[in-house]
DNA sequence: GCCGTTTTCGGCCCGACTGTTTTCAGTCG
């Protein structure tokens, strides 16, 4: 079984090897062909069995070449032509492409002169000052790649929740499945919705304990077993991901699922609490003396300790547990009632799907209205659209809110009395920042739309002051309504820019400009602790998927997670609200 | 290597930035 993302991967790196050897044109084909394959909701695998060679070669993006080089992989496991290009330039290349500055090029030059293969000779020979002798090298770059490096090593170890969640929730559902099972909860950082995950801890309810470990340590994802027993086993994925299992007794379900889900320090408070009221709280129970007074749910844990029931996400001892202790918790927003995305992309710019595609998925998600905010022309790479398409883009989507609220269904002629409430496509943009602050699309055409966001794309260098400057002036347009990915980070990837954080909520409150939560897993961007600073200043905050694809909807519940771990409750978040609230709150 | 109302050959998102150069290659989005 080979899985679209092993196929994907493999492609990508056939376009790395052929970008090494200044192949024209093909590169791209394979990236391409490796994008479409990574967004696929089928198996390829699957397609194949049922179509054969023809059904992938109707892929779009796929012809019969590389049709061809997927059937191979698919038959053997392996591919020729990739392990050819590999056993030329053998390369860590997945490692390697992860340093930001770092392309096919520059590794094939460092592998010619210095024979480095992998992030260690990369280390070593920065370290010693080889790099910047290499033509076309300087000082710089071997600072850049050390600082790369570092950066790296920082956010190695842990996955993205939001990549890993899809995984971990097929295993769970399998385990679900033995009859031995009673119960199961994914618990620690994932129940925390931590942004990275170190490993994932699962917790089970059973009686008969050995028949679930044989068949978990069995997983045909597990590369290795580290430790197996009859209440603790731990397996090592073939992604690397550290997954913990164990078994524990129905009456000691609650505790186990407070210790084993955190935090550490959330524990720690805890168990002072208890030890104050003359109690011990350990991952069996609670117990005065010997016996067990609570442990079967959270719930009456967190009852006979006098407090209120905290939310997984709260549970980082930042002030939660006094806030229990008095009532005062927030009513933290609820998972399935977000009712607008307010960031979608479409393949009017770098996006996959159609404007109708994103607001049918929507609707099929349960939302009632969206925005589509593509790119503006300043991001030429992603096709970005200047005010003429612009204008266009918001004829058509007039048009589809039309045909979406007409009460005749088109095909049967038949009246529709399906939707309560009618959805609503938005006319948004994200419109570029420039590097002054001035923004990359007219007044007057910003003026017509209902949502414009703006975000940062360029000059991520510029001073913490400068930066601030240019972000302040961008969000005191008077057109603006939503600032996109405040902080520019991508986790695991790239800081965010340097900027002052307090000054622009102070902005945003003057200004009545909403800050947003980036939903896309590696963006999560304001972050948690920024969100709650928002909050008690009063700003208003937007969830959005930032989706490029229909795929990419469902991260909102990421965003959702997010802003929780920030505090946020209803009257936080604008698209928690009705259409016409949340449209009155815009500029 | 892919694609096609300019369709089976000939075009393929492209401008800005960085760091290296002193006119440009490589990378990013």
């Amino acid at each position: 079984m080979i899985s679209n993302h092993q196929i994907a991967e493999i492609l990508k790196e056939i376009g790395e090897y052929l970008e090494m050897q200044s192949v024209a044109f093909k590169p791209r084909a394979y990236e391409k062909a490796a994008e479409v394959i990574e967004e696929l909701e089928e198996e390829v695998e699957s397609i194949y069995k049922n179509g054969g060679l023809k059904a992938i070669e109707d892929i779009p993006g796929i012809g019969v070449s590389i049709a061809e080089k997927i059937e191979e992989l698919i038959k053997t496991g392996h591919l020729k032509y990739y392990e050819k290009l590999k056993k030329q330039t053998p390369l860590d290349l997945i490692s390697l492409r992860r340093i930001e500055g770092l392309g096919p090029k520059s590794l094939k030059k460092l592998y010619e002169a210095l024979g480095i293969k992998n992030i260690q000779d990369l280390e070593k020979a920065a370290q010693t000052g080889k790099i910047r002798k290499i033509e076309g090298f300087g000082e710089k770059t071997e600072e850049n790649i050390l600082e790369g490096i570092k950066f790296l090593k920082k956010s190695s170890g842990r996955f993205i929740l939001g990549f890993t969640r899809s995984l971990i929730r097929s295993l769970e559902e399998r385990l679900k499945k033995l009859k031995e099972v009673e119960r199961l909860v994914a618990a620690g950082s994932v129940r925390r919705w931590k942004e990275t995950i170190g490993d994932a801890d699962i917790l089970v309810i059973s009686n008969d304990s050995r028949p679930v470990m044989d068949y978990f340590v069995s997983l045909p994802e597990v590369a290795r077993v580290y430790a197996k027993g009859l209440t603790k086993s731990a397996v090592q994925l073939n992604n690397g991901l550290d997954v913990d299992l164990r078994v524990v007794e129905k009456k000691s379900y609650g505790a186990a699922l407070s210790y084993f889900t955190g935090s550490k320090d959330h524990n720690v408070a805890l168990r002072e609490i208890a030890l104050k009221k003359g109690y011990k709280l350990n991952e069996y129970g609670l117990f005065k003396g010997k016996k067990q007074i609570a442990g079967e749910t959270e719930e009456e844990i967190y009852e006979k300790l006098g407090l209120d029931y905290i939310e997984p996400e709260m549970r980082e001892n930042k002030g939660e547990i006094e806030l229990a202790r008095r009532h005062q918790l927030p009513k933290l927003i609820d998972y399935g009632e977000i009712l607008g995305d307010l960031q979608v992309q479409t393949n009017w710019t770098d996006g996959v799907n159609s404007i109708e595609e994103m607001a049918k998925a929507a609707m099929a998600q349960g939302l009632e209205y969206i925005a589509i905010t593509d790119h503006t022309k300043r991001l030429a790479m992603a096709n970005g659209l200047d005010e003429k398409r612009l204008l266009e883009q918001i004829k058509e989507i007039d048009r589809l809110n039309l045909k979406f609220n007409s009460s005749i269904d088109e095909q049967n002629s038949k009246p529709v009395v399906s939707r309560v409430e009618p959805f609503k496509i938005l006319k948004g943009t994200e419109c570029d920042i420039l590097k002054d602050g001035s923004l990359d699309i007219k007044d007057e055409v910003l003026a017509k739309l209902d949502v414009v966001g703006v975000s940062i794309h360029s000059y991520f260098n510029l001073s913490k002051k400068e930066q601030t400057e240019r972000i302040k002036k961008a969000i005191s347009n008077p057109n603006v309504d939503i600032l996109f990915h405040p902080s520019g980070r991508i986790i695991q990837k790239r800081e965010a820019y340097e900027f002052d954080i307090e000054e622009i909520i102070k902005t945003a409150q003057k200004t009545k400009t909403v800050l947003e939560v980036n939903a896309y897993p590696n963006r999560l961007d304001l972050k948690d602790d920024h969100i709650h600073l928002a909050i008690k200043a009063g700003v208003k905050i937007a969830i959005d998927s930032d989706a490029h694809s229909v795929t990419h909807l469902p991260y909102l519940e990421y965003g959702i997670s997010q802003a929780r771990r920030g505090w946020a409750e209803k009257k936080d978040i604008i698209n928690y609200w009705p259409l016409e609230k949340m449209l009155k709150m815009l500029k």
